[in-house]
DNA sequence: GGTTGCTTTGAATCTCGGT
DNA sequence: GACCGAGATTCAAAGCAAC
């Protein structure tokens, strides 16, 4: 599995393809799991248009239970190809991340934050019975309590936060994933739903890894995780089960060249520090 | 149980007081659940009584269904009391949380939003391993999944967000240990070591219950939620088993003005607005 | 080429009352 | 409980056309 290309995307099924991986292979795991959204209803906006919900069948769930065992499944999975001391982000909503994050915890990753993704422009309430839901969070773990050794790139983090030590809140430069970097089908319709920001998987990578090291994402969708690992020159491998999405994602690959971010970062720093917030009174 | 003074302070178990109340009697619950239970070293039961270090079958795993059972127990007792339509709020870091979030969906409750109390001021991470922990999670949550009649004053939410719909990230500042707001002992050490700031209460008693509502707060502590419903008008009902905190509360509320706060909410608004991001270059 | 204003859209657990 | 119609309800950023 880490004798291909530096950066691969493999079709099939997370739990399956692991099975033929030799264990504590990966450095890191970037995993954006189905979310599991219950939506019983249509949403029309104000002006009476419909919000195109994300609505794919590989959201879908029987149940709260069925969801958990699929958590388990994939979690196990990855738990067995990292190394000990290796880490794993993994990323969500409400609906689904307090599953996910105490299914971590079951199997015997040992949180090291949980960090916050603050969007500028998310989607507002319409209805107005709620808070506008504006973050998603993600759960950054180490595979072994006991492993002190995990890479955590602290001074390079300091650079977005000013000099200062980098804390949990980010706030993406690129927010909600729209423009250029959408990508888009032929008819212009958007190529996956829930596709994420590289600004996002560039903290992440950045962070959590060094020049070189194997990182793996088990729901790789569109090929984000893999093209930011290439244009930071990381080995990356990406699975997924959707073949269209698969196919998207080698080309994206294609077309990058590798290392083409390492001597840009001081540049156009991925995120934005927090501003000062105003004086209470 | 409703029938003593607008505000009161109970000592004993939740769980055990509870069990005496009436159901449905309550708007809202507040709840800061205990999460020290399970230290890096000291380990503690359910009932927080410290655990012998020679009783080695205490492992971490125990210790955390422990506290999923902790959880079960309070969560339990507390929706028992709740009506329908009623609404209940936890706080937490990502040492509970997930554990927390997952117990609450399991028995029944439905998640609104997960809101960020996103801090000025966080302690720092000494050793330079992790991001600093800037944030905290509150899960909001209403008792049956099918009742819409929750009460959200959405209207005056707006006005902390510039006359906008009121977003999920709050910017709050801890009460540090210089602060004003801060509880002392005799000594001068701060009475509670997680105590939280009115500000935060504030939001979540205006946001979710009106005048003269119900409250119950299961872990008040030094009385921040009942402090809070006394000056907005609300009743509160706290819940307290350490007997040095309750003598706290109680004289804390003594000193308050029922209402002061009711006329001056325009005046003093419990959050900053989120600030401008910077420009993109 | 720059500016202005209108249109589109983004992981969303988004109403209520009558039949 | 399902269906239907009336009625109340949105923010920021990108895209694009017009000027």
């Amino acid at each position: 599995m880490t004798d291909g290309p530096e950066q691969q995307i493999i079709h099939g099924d997370c739990v399956e393809v692991l099975s033929d991986c030799p264990p504590e292979s990966f450095d890191m795991c970037f995993a954006d799991p189905p979310y599991n959204l219950q939506l019983e209803n249509d949403l029309y906006r104000p002006d009476r248009t419909k919000v195109d919900a994300v609505d794919e069948h590989w959201d879908q769930f029987e149940s709260m239970e069925a969801y958990d065992r699929f958590t388990e499944a994939w979690m196990g999975a990855v738990r067995r190809v990292l190394k000990p001391e290796g880490t794993l982000w993994v990323i969500g909503s409400y609906h689904n991340i307090y599953r996910v994050g105490r299914v971590l915890m079951d199997v015997g990753f040992w949180i090291l934050n949980d960090v916050i993704w603050v969007k500028s422009n998310p989607m507002p309430n319409f209805r107005g019975v709620r808070f506008t839901n504006a973050t998603e969070t993600l759960i950054w773990a180490v595979r072994d309590r006991e492993r002190k050794d995990y890479t955590f790139n602290y001074e390079d983090m300091k650079r977005y936060n000013d000099g200062k030590q980098m804390r949990s809140d980010w706030y993406i430069r690129e927010p909600v994933c729209a423009g250029e970097e959408r990508i888009r089908d032929e008819n212009g319709q958007k190529a996956h739903s829930t596709q994420k920001p590289e600004a996002l998987l560039r903290m992440v990578v950045e962070a959590s890894t060094n020049p070189g090291d194997l990182v793996l994402d088990p729901f790789v969708g569109v090929g984000t995780t893999a093209a930011v690992c290439k244009k930071l020159g990381r080995r990356c491998v990406g699975i997924e089960l959707e073949e269209g999405y698969v196919a998207i994602a080698r080309e994206r690959l294609a077309a990058i060249e590798p290392g083409c971010w390492l001597e840009d970062q001081a540049a156009r720093p991925p995120i934005t520090p927090r501003p000062e917030t105003l004086p209470l009174d």
